[in-house]
DNA sequence: TTGGAATGTCAACAATGCTGACATAAAATA
DNA sequence: TATTTTATGTCAGCATTGTTGACATTCCAA
């Protein structure tokens, strides 16, 4: 059973395919993704804030004037969820909305300047350890890194992802 | 600032180091982690589970009788938190816990054979999105995804991963 | 113009982190 | 032996962040 993938329909060397191999794979993203968080979470914890804080941010930051409904399919939490977060952001002064122009039942969301200063400040924390993790594994990780977390999204996160990847 | 990065030391091709490539991979982390909860998050609410019982029952199956201790600093979270999980495991029947022969005071955890079952339910699932992942992406992009998370995790954690690596 | 769809808000509940206080029992040590 | 430390567990309470349900506002289409 472990070694069911061993041999592929072509004979190739299916070795990494192993119900062992993937299972070290789950248990390196469990703590990768440990890792990925950890930073970014000491600062949130003393600005009173959480991860889901930091997620709103950055893709507010990302793509500055989206709307509550736009961010909800990126973030994949139910509305009322995403709404308690945006909340304590703009009491605390980290983001503006305006109410759309056009549509009077969309809120649009900006940064303010304490709100942009605090997403660098989590984002940077961010990149320099993938920058540094980056720089350990090389290029030719780097690209293989990138292709299999793309395999490993589901349908929709992938094309929100894609979209995404050339800048708002 | 942007491509700060772009020319290292020796005058390398340093690009897949900028600010723009490490931001796409921070979000690509994101949206892949969502995908590799996805399938057990599925199967663990129908049961009235959560992550953290999956969890709890991957470690345990892993290494048979290890102890709560262990398990803490596996997992990362307070004994308080842990003990919740474990409590609601074992009125479930899908845990058993045997006192220590040597020394009484420990807690040794094993699951039970549906705890067994359960288990093989939920990570037969991530396996499956890993597998089909991994079979897109191929042998190298999987040996460079592998390389790359493991020099993101926490010393600790990689210390922990790397003493897991070759079974329990 | 009216009814339904889209958007967003408020309230309440659940899972899972956290801290602190405390009890028990075994082991280690003075 | 007596005391302290370690390991485990319980209880209480709180925070974050998911969930559903109910409801208000706005827009659009019949």
């Amino acid at each position: 059973m472990a070694d069911r993938a061993a041999q592929g329909p072509r004979g190739e060397n299916l070795l990494f395919l192993t119900d062992d191999q993937l299972r070290k794979a789950i248990e390196a993203m469990f703590f990768a993704y440990q890792g990925f968080t950890a930073d970014p979470d000491r600062i949130l914890a003393q600005k009173g804030f959480g991860r889901a804080h930091h997620r709103a941010l950055h893709f507010i930051n990302r793509s500055p004037g989206t709307t509550v409904n736009n961010l909800l399919g990126i973030l994949g939490v139910t509305k009322q969820s995403l709404n308690r977060v945006l909340r304590s952001l703009i009491a605390a002064d980290f983001v503006e909305v305006r109410v759309g122009d056009k549509d009077k039942r969309e809120r649009h969301l900006y940064l303010t300047e304490d709100g942009a200063g605090l997403e660098k400040m989590l984002s940077e924390a961010q990149r320099a350890r993938m920058r540094s993790a980056f720089r350990e594994a090389g290029p030719e990780a780097v690209t293989g890194f990138r292709t299999v977390l793309e395999q490993m999204m589901d349908e929709d996160s992938r094309r929100m992802f894609q979209s995404l990847k050339d800048g708002a």
